[in-house]
DNA sequence: CCCGCTTGACCACGACTGTAGTCAAAGTTA
DNA sequence: TAACTTTGACTACAGTCGTGGTCAAGCGGG
């Protein structure tokens, strides 16, 4: 599988939002917070390329650039993964571990309610 | 904070599970699947002691080592961080994959369904 | 038409990782 | 006692990551 760093990541989330962004696009999308140096985010756009999960497609003397993965499919398996390394693959610790950090929200709380009662049937 | 590598952390569960083990102990309990030379082993408690994540006991010409991280903090945040980091946070969509992706079993659900009871309290 | 800004291509560089090798001292065994 | 084993200390080395510099070619505005 693919490994996606951090950073790649928010790359890959701005693109999974809006695909088709040219590299200065994805630079001014980042804005908030995020101020890498346009260089920096080509540079991640170049490995990003090279690994796979976007592939360009030219327009004029720049490129738009588009995911190849599935965000849905990239992250369950990231959670997956995460579970794995972390939780020794069971789920409800790490649920219990957000809970105890208060990492659960009220909604949260409520959409996992509603998820559980979809999974039971 | 700390950060600790994957092949770091699997060193970290023998020493949480067993605290005061010596290095070739901890090599012996990997033992299953993780056929690291003992000299990785070894530069990867060398690594967690800088780190502080573990703390070294003399014993002879050997040392052991107990770590010096709580484990249920360490994975709380662990998890808090990687939802920050794919899951924008969000712990509910994290869920939502996990069940997408059949990564829970009825007894985890099971398992949420008594702490989503104990969380509304 | 000339200057500066943008763009991709390529390069740099130190930190962190995975995976050990070397070495010297101390303990173990035949 | 001589050889072998184990241990910590130090070293190595390539790959990934975060961060951005350099360079040459093109575009856009005076």
């Amino acid at each position: 599988m693919m490994q996606i760093s951090a950073s790649e990541l928010e790359v890959m989330d701005v693109l999974w939002a809006r695909p088709g962004l040219a590299a200065s696009d994805v630079h001014d999308a980042l804005g908030d917070g995020r101020d890498w140096n346009v260089r920096t985010v080509k540079t991640f756009l170049s490995r990003l390329v090279e690994k796979g999960a976007l592939r360009t497609v030219e327009d004029g003397r720049r490129y738009l650039y588009f995911p190849q993965i599935d965000e849905t499919e990239y992250k369950a398996q990231a959670a997956t993964q995460f579970i794995d390394r972390v939780f020794s693959g069971r789920a409800a610790p790490l649920v219990a571990h957000l809970a105890d950090s208060r990492g659960l929200t009220h909604d949260d709380i409520a959409a996992l309610e509603k998820l559980l009662g979809e999974l039971k049937k």
